[in-house]
DNA sequence: CCTTGTTATATAACGTGTTATATAAATCGG
DNA sequence: CCGATTTATATAACACGTTATATAACAAGG
């Protein structure tokens, strides 16, 4: 077996392992949902929950919400919206701003995740990495191993 | 301003905010990359590194030894080829393998690399999150904190 | 009011990761 | 030693992020 270098150079490769993880991580994720049987992307969650928790608001609005570009969340929204889930409309008094809101269909599915699904996600992150202290670099190898020895889909939110 | 609403979801969204901070360092590494005149995109040296530290080896053990994919590996390397830096010749036992060494200018970027450029990455990121402990969403609150006050590229080696 | 500039969203082109599948070489069993 | 299976790489199609730029709506000054 070859020496995971990316581990090896340490702060050096920092960025690329962050990455690495968090691809880890969001494809875990997708497969306790998939197991549950819902058909949303687990990428598309984030942005549901900020629709839901902040409350119909415009596109460029949600993008700083979630810290990523605009076209990004202009592509998200439209997919969402195919889907049903979000609705789209043009701002009463600035036609240029769409203020994005969830429709019945996607407020039920918010309701059901919540309910349900996030909290069996958060406990799977929180009994891979909530007991974690020390260095970064430390954490994140123990992370990596964590995800190893037991992917997030078989941790059971109660033991 | 918007709440940073990944930031907000704690471990629920883990996995996006690790990869959105991997991006981060990405980008910032990469502008230090271009400021230092090379010419080599930041992505592609894990690779260069990897080759240079395990020596010739082929692209499914690459692969494991970068932990990702194999078709991104063999991606990578076919752009490193083109731009002469790596070389990559079937092996000669096995004729379905292909072994992966560096050109002699491969070698030359590699070692002014590891003079002039990747210490200077090192440094900045380790003044970034080199003092870091505790919880792990603290470190990362502190990371995106940092990166937002003084981005990678303007943290100098020595202060 | 009309030009000019600014702001919000959409679109295009690209980078880099993934999975699924095709192809070619090696190996194994009858 | 030939056909079937396995292994290594290549290719295709897709996901999701980026930057740069186009379009449309609003705002402000002459």
């Amino acid at each position: 077996m070859a020496e995971d270098v990316v581990r090896a150079f340490g702060f050096l490769s920092l960025g690329t392992r962050m990455k690495r993880i968090g691809e880890r991580l969001q494809a875990d994720t997708q497969k306790i949902i998939d197991e549950m049987g819902v058909e949303i992307a687990a990428s598309q969650y984030p942005l549901l929950a900020a629709v839901d928790r902040l409350g119909p608001l415009a596109i460029g609005d949600l993008a700083d919400a979630m810290g990523v570009s605009q076209p990004g969340v202009t592509r998200s929204i439209a997919q969402l919206v195919d889907l049903g889930v979000l609705r789209a409309e043009p701002a009463p008094d600035d036609q240029r701003r769409k203020l994005v809101s969830l429709t019945a269909q996607g407020q039920r599915l918010v309701d059901e995740a919540k309910e349900a699904i996030w909290p069996r996600i958060e406990a799977a992150v929180a009994d891979l990495c909530g007991k974690l202290d020390g260095p970064l670099l430390d954490q994140l190898a123990a992370i990596e191993d964590g995800l190893a020895a037991l992917p997030l889909n078989r941790r059971e939110p109660k033991p």
